[in-house]
DNA sequence: GACAGATGAAGGA
DNA sequence: TCCTTCATCTGTC
């Protein structure tokens, strides 16, 4: 279970994103247009026991990093991620997705192959939905067979936007 | 234990 | 080509 998480907003040319912090890491990034949705559902206290030294800088490293790929550029360095609560394949899935370098993407079924489990494309699609820190961790780089757009969590147009961003083509 | 899903491949029209 | 169907694997309820 996780413990009470930070949320600081992210302003970027697109929106205010919002990242939520745990003593580990970052442990969750909103889309702008979800920001609203989140804090209707509940707003989170402040927890006291998370060193705010420790938080805002990973929050720097945060902003800097999203800013960084929301203009197609790869991000050199990220905060420590926390994944806390999701399984191992998920882990494994996202691990594989941070290796796809700005402007490249890949299929399920690569990504499947590279985690050792050929077979295992829709889970792969399943990880990808589930994936709490879009755009860090790259998600929308991951595409379906005949490069087609498949599906995103943030929305086909987000994922279109930043693909277009990292200069990547694709039929569709 | 059953069901659903951001897939992929194969077969038919 | 395009559409439909089925196989496959994992996560969630």
């Amino acid at each position: 279970m996780k413990t009470a998480l930070i949320e600081l907003p992210v302003a970027t040319a697109d929106g205010i994103f919002l990242a939520h912090y745990s003593e580990r890491g970052l442990a969750e990034l909103d889309w702008p247009e979800r920001k609203k949705r989140k804090a209707e559902s509940g707003n989170r206290k402040l927890n006291a026991d998370v060193p705010l030294a420790k938080i805002q800088n990973w929050h720097k490293l945060t902003a800097a990093a999203l800013k960084k790929i929301l203009t197609g550029c790869e991000a050199k360095k990220l905060p420590p991620l926390d994944w806390a609560g999701t399984t191992e394949f998920q882990k494994s899935v996202w691990r594989a997705l941070r290796k796809i370098s700005s402007g490249k993407t890949k299929s399920y079924g690569e990504i499947a192959v590279a985690i050792g489990n050929p077979k295992a494309v829709r889970a792969v699609g399943g990880a990808c939905g589930a994936n709490p820190i879009p755009v860090l961790v790259p998600c929308h780089r991951v595409l379906a067979a005949n490069k087609k757009m498949g599906g995103f969590s943030g929305g086909l147009d987000w994922k279109r936007r930043l693909l277009l961003r990292e200069g990547v083509g694709w039929h569709g």
